[in-house]
DNA sequence: GATTATTTCTGGTCTAGTCCAGAATGCGGA
DNA sequence: TCCGCATTCTGGACTAGACCAGAAATAATC
């Protein structure tokens, strides 16, 4: 005898994969669910919560649970930017820049980034969706030094773009950490997610030559939202 | 006035974090803090699962909460084997062979490797483990054709190794695709989970030569265990 | 027809317990 | 000293509700 929340796991894993319930449409609601098997709101809702571990099924705050789109490729070793990589999967891409500041920044932004004690840096944060779903906190720190006059520029559109265009940037190798961690306070509020849920973090830094750092980012991404490709050579 | 599980958690995370609470130590038990913070043991289990998530701590079944150790720092592009990397890191590897098998294999494994319809697969199901701590759980498939005799081996070391030695492969490069997922059943079991527990989830296909596939494995990294470090050029 | 207020419905959070299976421990007997 | 058994303690799973805030739909108003 399967426990419950398990069996209600699998058979809505089962509309999933037969595609009786289509992408991104809305399952039904917590209370229905209870209904339909004699059961619970913890039980239900701890079947649910393992359908979203798995990225079979995303939550919309106070709306409902949704079934989750197919999963964005993503090669963060290949430097195509969001917008071409969201085209080429026939996805529709946005960017809402959320804030940008001259801050000291954080400490980790700071070391990455090898700046002088009383150098400030430049902080944006963004928030990237797919087909009007939030997927992508990003905060990027860049070095005021090397980026004159960044905060006057658009800054929702490719950052890599615009750093080659005009401060000639060239970026000759990044490095990439990435885990499974957690988003609280005003990411978990702006990727319509519950304080606490599970992400995909990705912080990178970028450089122009040998040695000099000039981007410094940490992404939390919607977990069933990315598929990470990872060629090696 | 924040909502008494994120309260919990935050006690909790700063323990933690000022090493109040050491590596591997075991937590006070769920009904310990259940008194402590006159509160009742959904809210208690709440934010320990949120700082699951976040890989602060981990489950062992029925037997308590722990404080995470570090993180693996894995990289796997580079072709180091589990072994040499966990002593790099003064960690100390094991690995149990749960089961060999040769077996007609799931069908993303065969298409992967570009089986004909007749040939068998070997299976291998492996758990590997650091400081005692099992973090990983794997299957790997290999087309029977390539490797004659492999189920005579010792097949609990180094594969990459075997492989070289024995059957002279030269692995000229692979793809890999990371999500996170989430764990069920014999995996579950295993890495001392509860099922619908999330995780790190790695495809990979290695080739030697251009197109030859001659393994697919898929591996599952208990999420609070691994950190991926991917540089690129 | 457009705007605003109200109601309904949703998930988010929480209370106060119960029963169960497996892990750890300590005790008794061989 | 060692083995086996019983007890205690742990988290896992569940029942049966409650109240709240925000989203959506609907009704009332201008």
């Amino acid at each position: 005898m399967l426990p419950a929340n398990i069996e209600i796991r699998d058979y809505l894993a089962g509309l999933i994969k037969q595609s009786r319930l289509k992408q991104n449409e809305r399952l039904p609601s917590e209370r229905e669910l209870v209904e339909q098997f004699k059961s619970t709101r913890i039980t239900v809702r701890d079947a649910l919560s393992k359908l979203e571990s798995e990225g079979l099924i995303y939550r919309s705050n106070r709306r409902g649970w949704f079934v989750s789109p197919a999963r964005l490729e993503y090669d963060p070793s290949s430097r195509v930017n969001f917008y071409l990589l969201a085209e080429q999967q026939q996805r529709t891409p946005a960017t809402e820049l959320i804030s940008k500041k001259r801050i000291k920044g954080p400490l980790a932004a700071r070391t990455a980034l090898a700046v002088a004690a009383d150098e400030k840096l430049i902080e944006l944060v963004r928030l990237r969706s797919l087909d009007g779903r939030p997927v992508l906190y990003e905060f990027i720190y860049l070095p005021e030094s090397r980026f004159p006059e960044l905060m006057k520029k658009n800054l929702e559109g490719s950052l890599t773009t615009l750093m080659q265009r005009d401060y000639n940037v060239e970026i000759t190798h990044e490095d990439n950490r990435i885990c499974v961690s957690a988003v609280y306070d005003q990411v978990a509020d702006a990727l319509a997610h519950i304080n606490g849920a599970p992400c995909l973090e990705i912080r990178r830094i970028r450089y122009e030559g040998e040695r000099k750092a000039v981007e410094f980012d940490i992404e939390y991404w919607v977990h069933s939202a990315i598929e990470l490709r990872i060629p090696s050579h």
